[in-house]
DNA sequence: ATGCCGGGCGAAGCCCGA
């Protein structure tokens, strides 16, 4: 079995003992981690390779930047969404690695924001997402496994955030956004947690302010889309609610999903 | 309630997030 689950942690350096902690217990082959605030050099490596994980980083000072922790060599494929040399944000780090359920490619994504709607960030976030459609084609062209996971920042649907006439308007839940998102996915996307679980009101998100997560009011804006390669090996998928409820803890919780050795890779096992 | 928390930066208060 392989584990690949997707965190947005903000800030790394912050969030180190709450993330290592998570880890221990959990022991996911593969991370993805959004939202680390640091560059690379200032990632805190050491700390997660003394725990049997190989490292990549795409990072950036103050703002945004991504990883990959993987229990397996990883071999790093592109460190910036394709699509637009003048982008300097870290916002997409894809690799592949060899896995007890076979070759499988990653990306870890954090997809622009885009508040306030109205201007330039709206407009960057819409463009990040067409250039991500455009690779994920691609992609889908390899014909292999492929994971994308991380904080998409699209609500897909209604029973995706706690109050939906509240989030109208919201770059997160505009139509143009989840038109996007949802152009993405039936490029040939299978979306991890729909594939398993049909309930209103599973969340990945809970802001900070005004007691969000005493009262259950979240949103569910992580996904991990999979490709039908990957698709045909998926056996779960599950939001871990627990590491959002500690102290210390990151506006997001992990969400994971679990991939078997196809039927060939089980036979010679 | 486009800022009620929380993090980065850098040493006070502003920028940013969703």
């Amino acid at each position: 079995m392989t584990t690949i689950a997707t965190w947005n942690v903000n800030s790394v350096k912050a969030r180190l003992p709450n993330v290592l902690d998570w880890l221990k217990q959990e022991a996911p082959d593969i991370v993805l981690l959004q939202e680390i605030k640091c560059i690379a050099e200032n990632f805190p490596a050491l700390e997660f390779e003394d725990m049997g994980y190989n490292v990549a980083v795409s990072g950036q000072k103050s703002y945004n930047g991504v990883a990959v922790l993987s229990k397996t060599p990883i071999e790093i494929a592109e460190d910036r969404l394709p699509g637009d040399e003048s982008d300097e944000q870290a916002r997409y780090l894809e690799v592949t690695t060899d896995t007890d359920a076979g070759h499988i490619r990653v990306a870890t994504i954090y997809l622009p924001n885009g508040n306030p709607t109205g201007t330039d960030k709206f407009t960057y976030k819409l463009a990040w997402m067409e250039r991500l459609i455009d690779h994920a084609q691609g992609l889908l062209a390899l014909e292999e496994p492929v994971v994308l996971g991380g904080d998409y920042n699209v609500i897909p649907q209604a029973e995706d955030c706690y109050d939906p006439a509240g989030w109208e308007g919201d770059a997160l839940f505009r139509p143009e956004s989840r038109g996007a998102f949802r152009r993405l996915v039936n490029l040939g996307f299978t979306e991890a947690f729909r594939n398993f679980h049909t309930q209103a009101g599973a969340y990945t998100f809970w802001d900070y302010q005004g007691g969000a997560w005493q009262k259950g009011l979240g949103i569910r804006i992580d996904h991990l889309l999979l490709s039908s390669q990957a698709a045909d090996l998926l056996v779960d998928c599950q939001i871990d609610e627990r590491p959002r409820g500690k102290t210390k803890a990151s506006d997001h919780t992990p969400i994971w999903c679990r991939l078997a050795p196809p039927p060939d890779l089980s036979a010679a096992a």
